[in-house]
DNA sequence: CTGAAAGCGCTTACAG
DNA sequence: CTGAAAGCGCTTACAG
């Protein structure tokens, strides 16, 4: 493997230069700038970063762990959050938690002894494990998406109420009293909030929220399609059904599709999370809709202040009602 | 920062047999293992990678390069690889080349400064750049979905050939003989394979095949919208549509559906890969299936295997058509 | 502007 | 089974 000290040697320059050179330290003649940069190109030289980062305090590299790269919310997610660290000069080492606590401390840890820069994470668990180790160490970071309770970590998170607060205002007003929810899992700061989310709003709305009509899910398609055939189990079935994720939707679409139950007059159904395709289904799906792309450029911009030494407040991106056809008509009594 | 020397002097043993503790060398009393294990539990210990980097040869980690990580395929795919790779003791750091060259080569510098073990890469552009360094450096590297013809790199792509003339014949075979095809990028295997499967597949049939049933996309989703947009502009349209990836499936969807034509008897659409949900839409979605599951697992077996000093045969795996609402029913002539 | 030297945090023959 | 020592490939005060 060739090392700086080959390339100062075909330069004809001392190591030292040759990496002031590489890492355009000013302090370099215009004549050896030329001959090591020869010499790179000739050599086809890569420094080391293991050495490199076992000298300096930084490595240009940032960690992002996503919950599920699956769910195309994530995948958006982690696309943005790439896009804008290169912008600011840092490559992403991007891992998957897939919502298990065991593989994020593994893939922290991992991250942790690379010494990334930073770390953006969509968190899981109750910030014991490598959570842990993360803020003990002071490592910067940045919640995104979720946040774990108790901990001084600044996010970037959605505002889910006022999106859920529209979804169940816009339902009442299409005739729907019997809403029924499918809830992401209650240890996962979005699943609570948005949860709570819809209950106030129902109660605000006039309505009683019964028991049967929360199904905890778990974030993931099978949980969905589980919610409503426990709905579709009920005396009295809800007539509008509201999933907390895009993933659950699809799955709670599926069974519904399976039991041959249209969506239309009778029954409507909203998503939280935008996909570009759920306005292709037919009928179109109706979504509270938040931005991937924002949540991913406002972290990388959070992390870099936190790297500066700055103290950034977390924020909050808004999340906005958009209704189509699977929502959009006038509820009409069922058959008796 | 609490080095293996704090663990060591902690638990009163040298750095080397701290280092052997945390390595799992064999040739350590029970004593001072307890000892140690007992140290790095109480200062929260996580070795340096870089350092540990530096002097042995391995890191145990891998590096992962798709072209999309929005693509639900790829990102299947860094699901699956990411899996089997734990398993096998790997971490993975996943880098996305948003299909440009530039930014393939940015990442693939980037792990090959941090010394990744191995990387699997669905490759762009002809070979030069970073894919060439990576190559006369020697390190273990498997193409997956993509090739580089002329490299001599061992590969796991698909055969797309069998899917595509099952598409062709069952299209055929419901009366259909202007099929439009919107091809991916030329310089890219895949892109040409699948087209020149296609050119195949046609005239086995004894059809003609026009230029102007060709639209060369770059498998993004808006370029499959371009495509529906030229063929509707024909005197004479396709009355059957073959996109070769999914994205561009859902821009040829998302343009038919603006355009006010329906999938039925008078237009077929069938995509290139099979998403989840494709099985959703009204009417459902044929697709030609092929495993991003056992393409990401096969990938990880070879790149250990290559590592391991040994020189795997590349691996094809299987296409398949599935036949769904969107293309069986029998082309009904058009009103004139 | 340049070079010699020390050192980052580990691991690994070597000797015992 | 253990420790002292050398060294992986860089960077960075230090002195000139």
């Amino acid at each position: 493997v060739t090392t700086i000290k080959d390339v100062a040697a075909l330069a004809g320059v001392s190591p030292a230069t040759a990496s002031r050179v590489l890492s355009g330290n000013p302090a370099t003649s215009p004549e050896s700038r030329d001959r090591v940069a020869a010499a790179v190109a000739h050599l086809d030289f890569k420094p080391n970063a293991q050495a490199r980062a076992l000298r300096s305090a930084h490595t240009q590299t940032i960690g992002l762990l996503v919950s599920d790269i699956r769910n195309p919310f994530f995948a958006d997610l982690a696309h943005a959050v790439e896009q804008a660290a290169l912008e600011a000069g840092y490559v992403t080492l991007l891992g998957n938690a897939n919502e298990q606590t065991s593989q994020q401390d593994l893939y922290l840890d991992a991250m942790i002894s690379q010494r990334v820069d930073g770390i953006i994470v969509a968190p899981q668990g109750d910030g014991s494990g490598s959570i842990k180790s993360l803020i003990a160490r002071k490592i910067p970071t940045i919640f995104v998406d979720r946040v774990i309770s108790g901990l001084d970590v600044p996010s970037v998170t959605t505002d889910s109420d006022t999106g859920i607060r529209q979804a169940v205002a816009h339902l009442v007003a299409m005739g729907h009293t019997r809403i029924g929810y499918i809830a992401g899992p209650q240890n996962v700061s979005t699943g609570h909030d948005r949860l709570n989310a819809y209950v106030r709003a129902m109660k605000s709305a006039g309505l009683i929220v019964e028991p049967d009509l929360m199904f905890y899910g778990d974030f993931q398609a099978d949980s969905g399609s589980a919610g409503v055939h426990a709905f579709l189990s009920l005396a009295d079935p809800p007539t509008a059904i509201l999933a907390a994720d895009s993933l659950m939707a699809i799955g709670a679409l599926a069974m519904l599709t399976r039991q041959g139950v249209q969506l239309g007059s009778r029954t409507a159904l909203v998503a939280f999370d935008d996909i570009e395709w759920f306005a292709l289904l037919k009928p179109a799906l109706s979504v509270i809709s938040h931005s991937a792309e924002d949540m991913g450029a406002t972290a990388v911009q959070l992390l870099k202040q936190v790297i500066d030494g700055e103290s950034p407040s977390s924020v909050q991106l808004p999340s906005e009602l958009i209704v189509r056809a699977s929502s959009s008509e006038r509820l009409r009594a069922r058959r008796k």
